[in-house]
RNA sequence: GCCCCGUUCGUCUAGCCAGGCCUAGGACACAUGGUUUUCAUCCAUGCGACAGGGGUUCGAAUCCCCUACGGGGUACCA
């Protein structure tokens, strides 16, 4: 057998869709486990929608999910160039082919590609006015999630515009052909289109590769009906990278849309992933996009990073919200990343869940305050700690634990009547990390501060 | 309008092609309880679906038909 060759071909119009991004990522998956060359086409046949901008996202987001390509820009190869705005020779040559098979011809300036079967004239409703069809021979598209699939071609359509460049379906033909192209992974708004591509690869005389139409992505039923929009949120590729969610986590999430394996794992490393993946396997129906599941697997990557890798990351979301600048304490802010790594699922919430430890304008949370402070007693609570967390030695955890524990036996009460107060008094909220190693985290002088004024403020 | 594709818990899905092992399994979410003397972690339990109707069959989530609903296409966009 041939070795497989898949293409990705999207047209760099917009901001890259998690839709086009798992058709990338499944023609990769598809060329990695079967030993195949993964090409990257650009096709910008459509001067008015390309923008540069567009294009370098594009890459950027391939490059940020680890989906590299074996042929594409930058590496030409044998098929290149892969822009098809620079292929307009090769489509010339096609197109003669087809014009010495007489299955072309020129109207309005335009070329059209003629269909065979008998001729007759009909009304359309979609169109509304007489149009010219073709009685055609049914044909059969060979999918591989859905089967054998049957559709008729009953008009002519263009190839070339009437401005002289060729239009989608000839030149996503004619390179298919040229790329050597095997299999076409896409998503299934093109199952429609996939007549009429048969029709030209048949005129040329190739065999059709072999197809898969992946279901299309649809709207969070909340955020209204159809397939997802570039307008949702999540839709968009780089709104993970801004909110700095992890590569491998949304790589992982895209995977899981429309693809599962038989026995229900759902995170998988990138090998796990390329060799368990089939194109049989791929669902028929509709993904629908959920944030939230989005969020678990990120939050499950978060859990599993080594430390310093979850650092860095750390560090740029809080440097990002002015939170730290240079220079850090290293130690410190290490510490601080051990408590939050096991506690949130997304490093966009990490500034909100730690700015406490690197500052003191910190946000008090009201509901907080009211359930904690406005207990009867809480200040005599924290007047009675204080000394004793002033007068521990070292600041370490087990200290600070017996701290509490000599003062709750003493007024025989349980520690339990100074931990919200205290959290709330050092962190503006009755939630967050680990309690004593939140404590040692902050400092002995951070702590004895907070405290202190607490005590004021609350007096 | 016409053509094509689809429809299992709120969501992602397993099971369907090769009908019985399905009182339909897992995950997210949600609820309750537990642990962690705090907590957005962790653990346990619970909630919860075969779109509807007909047919074939001893037996249907699984095969067939109809209806409904959803999606895509029907462009000199890709």
């Amino acid at each position: 057998m041939n070795q497989v060759r898949v293409r990705f071909a999207p047209s760099p119009t917009g901001s890259t869709h998690i839709g086009t991004a798992r058709t990338a990522l499944f023609n990769w998956l598809f060329a990695r486990k079967e030993g195949g060359v993964f090409v990257l086409r650009i096709e910008d046949t459509d001067k008015e929608r390309n923008t540069q901008e567009a294009l370098e996202e594009l890459i950027d987001g391939l490059k940020w999910l680890g989906l590299d390509w074996d042929e594409g820009p930058g590496k030409e190869g044998d098929f290149g160039p892969h822009f098809q705005s620079k292929r307009n020779d090769i489509y010339a040559q096609y197109l003669k082919i087809l014009k010495d098979k007489d299955r072309v011809y020129e109207k309005d300036g335009a070329i059209y590609f003629k269909l065979e079967g008998d001729r007759f004239t009909e009304y359309d409703d979609y169109l509304k006015a007489d149009v010219e069809k073709v009685k055609t021979q049914p044909v059969v598209i060979e999918d591989i999630i859905r089967g054998k699939v049957t559709r008729r071609e009953d008009r002519d359509f263009v190839i070339q515009r009437s401005n002289g460049d060729p239009s989608f379906h000839f030149v996503n033909v004619v390179d298919d052909i040229a790329m050597k192209i095997t299999h076409v992974i896409r998503g299934e708004d093109h199952l429609s289109n996939t007549s009429k591509h048969i029709e030209l690869f048949n005129a040329f005389g190739v065999e059709p590769p072999k197809f898969a139409h992946l279901p299309m992505i649809l709207k969070n039923p909340k955020e209204g009906k159809g397939k997802m929009s570039k307008r949702d949120k999540g839709a968009l590729i780089s709104e993970y990278r801004e909110r700095n969610f992890i590569p491998e986590a949304v790589r992982n999430f895209i995977a899981l849309l429309g693809w599962s394996p038989k026995d229900g794992q759902e995170v998988f490393t990138i090998e796990e992933l390329t060799s368990r993946f089939r194109l049989e396997d791929v669902q028929k129906g509709g993904a629908r996009f959920d944030e939230q599941k989005m969020s678990h697997l990120n939050f499950e990557y978060m859990k599993a990073m080594p430390i310093q890798a979850y650092v860095q990351i750390g560090k740029r979301s809080l440097a990002k919200s002015g939170l730290i600048e240079e220079p850090v304490d290293k130690n410190y802010l290490t510490a601080v990343m051990k408590l939050c790594q096991e506690k949130i699922d997304s490093f966009e919430n990490l500034p909100g869940f730690a700015s406490y430890f690197f500052s003191d304008q910190y946000a008090i949370s009201e509901k907080a305050e009211n359930k904690v402070m406005k207990k009867e007693g809480a200040i005599d609570r924290l007047e009675e700690l204080l000394p004793r967390l002033a007068a521990l030695q070292n600041w370490t955890q087990t200290e600070i634990d017996s701290a509490f524990n000599q003062l709750a036996d003493e007024k025989q009460l349980k520690p339990f009547a100074w931990y919200p107060i205290v959290r709330f008094s050092v962190s503006g909220t009755n939630s967050g990390p680990d309690f004593l190693p939140m404590l040692e985290a902050l400092g002995k002088e951070r702590v004895l501060n907070r405290l202190e004024m607490a005590i004021t403020k609350y007096h």
